[in-house]
DNA sequence: GCCAACGTTGGC
DNA sequence: GCCAACGTTGGC
């Protein structure tokens, strides 16, 4: 039974179109440094859930597409790095902190069903998005993914 | 760039 | 364990 879910990210880190940009449309998600996000994606993401891409902190916020989750969680290899801004000293191999998941693209929506559109929906109100800001990985119930799908609907 | 909301840190 | 200070998120 798999499940639905929401990332966050800024365009201008990382967006939807370079995700669709690179060769096989795969990445590692990772970066994630707030614990309850960590909590959601190391206890509750697993391989095969279907994730809505969320641009956030940009002209129009709101969901850009939809990716697959390809990977189980495993510890995210960038709070082991000195070198990285995600480097947590506090981290062990033994004892790590942080995690990540491999995702690949499977549909960029012609265009972003804003945050502002999802706002105006009564069926939305209580999504976490705009009950609880600031959390970069969140569940998303089925009722709202399917919801969400009918603004948009398409094929996949 | 502002600023409200809220998570994290660290002194006590 | 409290809570003030600080940092970050994210819409506008």
């Amino acid at each position: 039974m798999s499940s639905y879910w929401l990332f966050k990210s800024e365009p201008g880190e990382f967006s939807i179109d370079e995700l669709a940009s690179l060769p096989d449309k795969a990445t590692r998600w990772d970066g994630i440094r707030n614990f309850q996000a960590r909590n959601f994606l190391r206890d509750g993401v697993r391989r095969d859930d279907l994730v809505f891409f969320y641009h956030s902190s940009c002209k129009t916020p709101g969901i850009a597409g939809i990716v697959r989750v390809i990977s189980a969680p495993y510890p995210d290899p960038s709070q082991f790095n000195p070198d990285s801004p995600y480097f947590d000293p506090k981290s062990t191999a033994d004892n790590p902190r942080w995690f990540s998941v491999d995702i690949c693209l499977v549909r960029r929506f012609e265009s972003v069903i804003t945050a502002k559109s999802l706002k105006k929906l009564p069926e939305l109100n209580n999504m976490r998005l705009f009950t609880q800001g600031r959390l970069s990985i969140q569940p998303v119930s089925s009722q709202h993914w399917h919801r969400i799908m009918a603004f948009n609907p398409g094929d996949f």
